[in-house]
DNA sequence: GAGATATTAGCACGACCGTTCGTGCAGTTT
DNA sequence: AAACTGCACGAACGGTCGTGCTAATATCTC
């Protein structure tokens, strides 16, 4: 009956299986989730291969489980942060700005894990491309519902198109990421800042609203 | 003198090696430069695996070579087709409205080539990623380019901010891609064609621009 | 024709891949 | 103390990888 009693074998379980994860996602989020190979996540954190497999049972499932740990992380770097911020146009300015934060602070190493693995995923049916469209979705009603507290409390329009606009701020976002990433330099940042407060601006009740100052 | 004597041998040559990389460009925009393989693509095309390593050298040399085909195919369903468009804004608009076609029409199977190798290698270096990071540049420069016509034209305002405005544009464009891609789903498309519209009117010194109708 | 040249095939190599198996060891239960 | 459970190990499996060789086969030059 759900017994938490804390058996030393499982918990050592759990905590390589965490140590193989951390390494995974940077691998992944540099090289893809092709990239990852059981043998060098062993040798890389001085494993066997057979108990770097044993701990997930197959590729795929490692890959899965990948994902999962980077959705973990994302949440916790950007969406988590924002329960402080007031609902509506604040919080969803703050979840732009920290995602800007989170990609420029390199929280995976090359940058947005969920770009890197998405694009290698996309056009490729299966479960790892499932997962990466749940994640897709799921951040996206994040935005969409900031917005939508927003246009219910008179401060965005109320002829805004939520999905436009959050389409329009996260291709923002992401390009920002791809630029900087690719070109090595911050300036995508810096006009990504811009742009999303000319975004919101454009659609604000009150272009002047405080909090798009 | 550069003869254009047409060697049989080097024809043949030449044209293996073109339909290696068609097939190449293929598998490269569904699962990545790093998943193409040279006895994959040997077995695909009906070869010897020695006869198409032959053919480029070595595995980079082959991903290079991908890099310039897709390049040249992008360039011919993208670039050439405004020639006949006017300077400008127009032109601009033609350039922004044929990628997003060129993505709808899946001129390459798994959607943008270069949005599936560029998240690939952008955190990679060497002489893949440089290629693509030029490739970048050289897109981003035409749109700039196009802008500028129609800065100096005063069909766009003087303080517009070209930089800005083409990577608010190219966002939109390579979101389209990738949400299409990854939920199989077109109105991606039909929110890229309303933002950038907003996008060049938001600029345009007449917001009721007949370009932009 | 002969001979030079360029493209392709055949074959072998060492390395790494994901996966399976049998075994040993540490912790839990009885 | 004995029986059981779960993690990690080392060795080995069949495959595929990129990359070298050497031959065979076209095509061009003379």
């Amino acid at each position: 009956m759900a017994r938490t009693t804390t058996d030393g074998r499982v918990l050592r379980g759990e905590e390589t299986r965490r140590a193989v994860l951390h390494r995974a996602v940077g691998i992944a989020s540099v090289e893809g989730l092709d990239a990852l190979s059981i043998g060098r996540l062993a040798t890389d954190l001085g494993l066997s291969k057979s108990g770097v497999f044993a701990g997930f049972g197959s590729k795929e499932e490692l890959q899965l489980a990948t994902v999962r740990a980077a959705r973990r992380i994302f949440a916790d770097a950007v969406v988590a942060p924002v329960a402080d911020t007031p609902p509506g146009l604040p919080r969803a300015r703050a979840l732009c700005e920290g995602w800007l934060g989170y990609s420029r602070a390199r929280v995976f190493p090359g940058g947005c894990f969920f770009h890197e693995v998405t694009a290698e995923f996309d056009a490729r049916p299966g479960a790892v491309r499932d997962a990466l469209a749940d994640c897709a979705r799921e951040w996206s009603d994040t935005i969409v519902e900031a917005l939508a507290e927003a246009r219910t409390a008179g401060t965005l329009r109320p002829d805004t198109d939520l999905g436009d606009l959050a389409f329009a701020l996260i291709a923002v976002l992401e390009a920002a990421n791809s630029q900087a990433v690719l070109h090595d330099e911050t300036t995508p940042y810096e006009r990504a800042g811009r742009l999303l407060l000319r975004l919101l601006r454009a659609e604000a009740a009150d272009p002047a609203d405080p909090a798009l100052a």
